[in-house]
DNA sequence: CTACTATATGTCATTATTGACATCGTAGCA
DNA sequence: TGCTACGATGTCAATAATGACATATAGTAG
């Protein structure tokens, strides 16, 4: 467990507990899985950070309020494209989608 | 055999000469188009340093050889989910993706 | 309490993506 | 020459993602 930045994830639909070792869930399944988490993280983070609400971000998307709760809950439903895109309106550069892509996910080093 | 590194790219369907620059191509949607084609130039690296043919990484993808040439000519459409899950069959960590996302496109400056 | 704001979640019609197929060009080889 | 493997590109039915909507919960004022 931790609370540095939080990890308290339920990612809908997935029902990834710890990530990964699921039945049915195969290593690269698991690797996409944490990346849609870590790009999800970032947007709600610079979403924060901005200080908009989802409701806006939606608008800026020409999405709704409640498909960006689903990008911020990694929903299974949204695409990679919808995070990323996402995280670009909110002015991120590719390097910073790099970077949180990347992310170490606390899990087993 | 090939040329090793080339850029030699046409991005099908958008009709990018020199990656962004051109009318109608949001600064957004320039830094998309930029993500995914470095992502399909990524994948056609990896798949050749396998020294496997389209149609064999199409069937680990339980895809077809025309959506991977699709996917290496970063066809619009096709997802960046669909590029990265190509990159993750061919044992590409997230980490290597956040390091071929950042990629300088070396275009313009 | 009511009212308002922000967020979460389920559903569904519309839209976008996908796999599969056909076809074409090219390169190597016998 | 034909034959085979590889790759590119267009089309389309099937599938998946999306936006919109309704509704629910929680917090905050008044």
């Amino acid at each position: 467990m931790e609370k540095s930045k939080q990890k308290r994830l339920k990612v809908r639909g997935w029902h990834v507990g710890s990530t990964s070792s699921f039945l049915g869930l195969r290593p690269e399944e698991a690797t996409l899985v944490e990346m849609k988490v870590n790009l999800s993280q970032a947007l709600r983070v610079r979403r924060e950070d901005a200080g908009i609400s989802q409701s806006a971000l939606a608008k800026r998307l020409r999405s709704s309020q409640s498909r960006v709760a689903k990008m911020e809950a990694a929903d299974r439903t949204v695409s990679i494209d919808l995070l990323v895109r996402g995280l670009v309106m909110l002015g991120a550069t590719p390097r910073d989608i790099a970077r949180a892509l990347g992310r170490e996910t606390g899990a087993a080093a």
